[in-house]
DNA sequence: CGAACCCTTGAGCATGATCAAAGTCCGTGG
DNA sequence: CCACGGACTTTGATCATGCTCAAGGGTTCG
């Protein structure tokens, strides 16, 4: 089944993912697993075709039987919160498990959509439950990544409830960065997934305000953008706006 | 110490709790375990000294051991944002289990307090963690709590980021609720645990606000408030004001 | 080439923050 | 038992942040 180092058995397997191969086997779910357990977890996952941007991956009416890994791609996560109403309540980027809120039943709370073309590894979830029974560093594994989403969201609630626009903005390049960062890439030049609109709904602000902050960050050299490429010049300064720090002038050529 | 009629050992060993004979164990960890199982499980866990109001049960730099299943009374866990400046990230009321974003290590992300007397069992997680490996029950209960913890997170998103004050405070009011009536006691009638202080930290909103907000809500007769002691008049109208609805008029008498 | 959709910028307005000052409840100790 | 101190709560007045409405420009895709 498993195989060394080539491509050549992905063709062989097309609908298999291999975790020995994937780039990401640093930060997603086999973490900590040896090489021949690392085989066993191999067993159960399969790669499915790529969504198309703005295409779904589950609602709250998906039965929940999968959890999924993102390879490469985005995705936003939107809640119903008033009729016709829709708040985005997560991102997700590369590395990270999608779906984990489906464990405890009674459905999916929203709707995940791809933001770009995205693949996954789909996991299902009886069977990661069977053979985390058996292999301990998958299963701690496993409480870690829950666990750590649990903790990511207390640190959001700071940023949302921490008054100012500028502060909540600002929180969220950084964190885009960070979580960038994790995967490989870098914490400072990104490419932005999703729109302005997502970014307000995210954030609870209105995207005029969206778009006003990003253009007041630029004019005070915090950052630079162009359509959704993103430089952050400044991220010590960008960290002290989050915490609730004026904006500086910018230097002034 | 709480124990009538069955089992003699347990005045043998005060320190332990017994989750055969504990009002909550229909919401707590051990929900699914036969009875046998739940002796082993019951054998893990111990009963601690209850906190007094305003003593601390971790903070950042506690190692992580163990977490905790509140048997009675509350907390609140507290992340500083801003120097000086904290914010209430989470409340916690009986049945509930506290401590799992320490799983992750790296610290717990905040502090937790008593908000009243409380009182708690204490599992040690690596115990926890070799026993879920045996109990298949056990283990899916400890990935359902942690499930149910994300999903309760990103509803609370939806509340913080939705935008006016009234939305937020009315929809707080139905989410305790709603979890008291989890354990047992009156959706309608409950006596809040935190102070307005408390409340306001965690919606993002300032004590001023919470209090005036309250009064309106009182007129209104969408709620009665005497001290703490909370009863809800109108839940169906305030679930449409934490949707975005306007305050409807009182009907005048 | 047109049509969405997204992004930007402007002007006026309302919600909720801030500052200020009573009033209330509680535990503590006289 | 009552008086005191401190923390919590309520209410009022003013002000600023960010929303709403409105319109113009840009990009992408069929």
């Amino acid at each position: 089944m498993t195989v060394p180092t080539a491509d050549s058995d992905i063709k062989a397997s097309p609908m298999h993912a291999h975790c020995q191969t994937c780039r990401l086997n640093s930060l997603c779910l086999p973490l900590a697993l040896r090489l021949d357990d690392l085989e066993d977890f191999d067993a159960i996952i399969r790669r499915r075709a790529p969504l198309k941007r703005g295409e779904t991956l589950l609602d709250p009416r998906t039965p929940f039987h999968h959890v999924f890994a993102v390879r490469c791609g985005s995705l936003k996560q939107q809640v119903v919160h008033a009729e016709g109403e829709e708040r985005v309540t997560h991102f997700y980027l590369p590395g990270e498990l999608v779906g984990l809120e489906g464990v405890a039943g009674d459905g999916h709370p929203g709707t995940i959509t791809a933001l770009e073309t995205t693949a996954l590894c789909e996991i299902p979830f009886d069977r990661l439950d069977v053979l985390s029974a058996q292999l301990p560093a998958l299963r701690r594994e496993l409480y870690r990544c829950m666990s750590r989403d649990i903790r990511d969201d207390r640190y959001l609630h700071c940023r949302l409830a921490g008054h100012t626009a500028e502060a909540r903005l600002a929180g969220f390049m950084l964190d885009l960065g960070y979580r960038f960062q994790r995967c490989g890439l870098s914490a400072t030049r990104f490419r932005l997934p999703m729109s302005r609109i997502d970014i307000g709904s995210h954030l609870g602000l209105a995207v005029e305000t969206i778009s006003r902050l990003i253009s007041r960050f630029q004019q005070a050299e915090l950052l630079h953008v162009a359509r959704r490429e993103v430089t952050l010049l400044a991220p010590e300064r960008l960290a002290g706006i989050a915490r609730g720090a004026p904006i500086g002038e910018r230097a002034d050529a």
